[in-house]
DNA sequence: TTTACTGTACCGGCTGGACGGTCTTGTCAA
DNA sequence: TTGACAAGACCGTCCAGCCGGTACAGTAAA
């Protein structure tokens, strides 16, 4: 019964990144990964021969996903700034039922190290929107409201109400200008 | 409360924290938290019967710390407001080479609930901090950026310099007003 | 077109080791 | 002496990684 052979990979992922935000990262086994992704324990060891390795699959994506989406914004929309493009981006995805990234505790569990191309990637985004403005201050005060937010959305913490998300995204985007 | 020969439970909290922090949240077995400590696996299933309790414990004292914390600065710290006195105690907070409350990941990995109390907490911190003001927007962009500043710092990121964090604290401070 | 061979994709039982929690025994302060 | 507490051997469970197998695709000589 194996037809899809091409996508184990990608279903995998999923499906690692959904057993991750639903059981908790305490309960990310190889096998509850497997079996949600429709595929045997082997199967998954074929793909990825480690569950380190599966866990620097799920931060690689991620990693690529999110640039491409910010590409995406930054260019095609117009010419809106590229911390406009971040800060709807961070918006939308908060938005979104699913936290997008909370298999991170189960990599950070399984090695603290996982973090390190996260926080390069994230150096390298501020880097960028440095160059973009001469108000460091404002620019910083963005940047980690956004990380806020995003680390929340992380948490998957209820903390704030839906109309206090959007004063709060609508009060970035004036900061930006 | 028994005055034990000393007292355990506390070194057996900062063991616990400072090993979930060194080791990485998949490294916290109770062995490892005991020889920490100096105690015996079984002296610590005496005091925290389980890996849970010890958990709740950790989350416990921390949410005490903080608030006794908050409140010292908040009263005998002169006419300052709350929410100045929550961002700096965050910023001194996020000074110190340890982060606080790195066993958070741990604590999660155990049981996601354990963040129920946090986020109630935050919740409440963030009511008391809207009845002291009247630009939700501002303080908004205040406690998330606070937030995010926590965050990076709970993941252990360097990504911000020394001198950007002064920067974005005297950003803050100025637009709490 | 058949057969034989090779490589790829996947399966699932197994095991060694680690970990959480229990239990028995030891110890010291009052 | 007694009982609160510490010690660490011990046990059951769980899981990552291994391994021997299966199914199928492509190739190519016969």
């Amino acid at each position: 019964m194996r037809v899809p052979r091409a996508n184990s990979r990608e279903k995998i992922l999923a499906a690692a990144a959904d057993v991750a935000r639903e059981a908790g990262p305490g309960s990310l086994s190889l096998e509850a990964v497997a079996s949600r992704a429709g595929v045997s324990k082997g199967g998954l060891l074929y793909n990825f021969p480690t569950k380190a390795k599966l866990m620097q699959g799920l931060v690689e994506s991620y990693l690529n996903d999110f640039q491409k989406a910010l590409e995406t914004r930054a260019t095609e929309a117009g010419h809106e700034s590229v911390l406009s493009a971040y800060i709807k981006l961070s918006a939308d995805d908060c938005e979104r039922p699913k936290p997008s990234a909370s298999w991170m505790f189960s990599a950070i569990a399984e090695d603290p190290d996982f973090l390190t191309p996260i926080k390069a990637f994230k150096r390298q985004l501020f880097e960028r929107l440095k160059g973009e403005t001469d108000d460091l201050g404002s620019l910083l005060v963005c940047f980690l409201a956004i990380e806020g937010m995003r680390s929340m959305n992380l948490f998957d913490s209820d903390v704030l109400s839906e109309d206090e998300r959007k004063l709060l995204v609508s009060s970035l985007l004036k900061i930006a200008g």
